[in-house]
DNA sequence: ATCTGAATTAGAATAATTCTAATTAGTATT
DNA sequence: AATACTAATTAGAATTATTCTAATTCAGAT
């Protein structure tokens, strides 16, 4: 696999098992099997923002019989109870993020890895004007550009 | 219909058929007719950030053999020569938005229209920590929250 | 042990988009 | 103006991600 620490500015720490169940308990969901084996794939590869085809096909290494349409109740479910963000970069399959802290996603247009940037936008400070009269309650910020390996290689080339 | 004019901080202006095909054709595309259609339907509906559907059924109005494939490759053409971007909030079809100013989209969470913010993203003054290596050449800013509209009624109930 | 509602399952259905192969239109060349 | 060549358009099939449906299973309360 290639080292991509690099560019993943945060990531959950691991977690075991039962502080896996405790964090779905604490959500205010029934922490079943299934919703463990999602949330513990999705905390484990936090780093691949990864979609709910390929959290299925890692799902099913761990518990053979979870079926599709689970893994998507189990991720609904997770964005309800605020342990998980869904990711929208172009039309491409939804990517599913455990990082709660703010923070932007960015796309390298080489290698197509997503990674996390720490921060927070203000509204108001973000250097975009708000209209009088709006209320803004979320925001996401999305850029792309070429990651600090692919960078690497094109100077190598 | 109802009034988004308040809503619409930025509107390119109405193009008549001859300067709809002078753009297409600045832009480095052959203008034929349903390019021009199909921009041409954009420029007049750039408030309501139209799905691809959307301007399919309006196209039609003005050119009935129009076919939704046509409209497709339309689109991508325009896009590819920095006509149109393209707005993908959630997962829901892809909007469509001929305001090439830089901006930011907010989705009103209660009607579901689409706004533009006039701004400009600066990637290390935007809040977010840019890590040393990473080569940012696009930004993309979208916001959630309540109209003034939605948010007036709101307070009427 | 039984009941009840929630969760899970397989598979069908849907929606947006892309692909394919055939036709048509535009432009350049004789 | 006819020809040739390439790009654009078309209808419809195919694909992909996601949602829906109805039946089954599970977990916790009675």
């Amino acid at each position: 696999m290639k080292d991509v620490k690099a560019r993943t500015v945060f990531v959950p720490p691991h977690r075991e098992r039962g502080a896996v169940d405790a964090c779905i308990a604490e959500a205010g969901l029934r922490p079943t099997a299934q919703r463990s084996v999602v949330y513990g794939v999705l905390l484990n590869h936090a780093k691949e923002h990864p979609t709910a085809d390929e959290i299925f096909m890692q799902a099913k290494v761990e518990k053979p019989e979870i079926s599709m349409a689970t893994v998507y109740n189990c991720l609904d479910a997770l964005v309800k109870h605020h342990l998980v963000k869904q990711v929208h970069l172009d039309r491409a399959a939804t990517r599913y993020c455990p990082n709660m802290h703010e923070h932007a996603h960015f796309l390298c247009e080489e290698c197509g890895e997503v990674s996390d940037f720490e921060g927070t936008a203000k509204p108001r400070t973000s250097g975009f004007k708000v209209p009088k009269g709006f209320q803004v309650t979320q925001t996401e910020m999305n850029m792309r550009g070429v990651c600090p390996d692919c960078a690497k290689q094109e100077a190598t080339r």
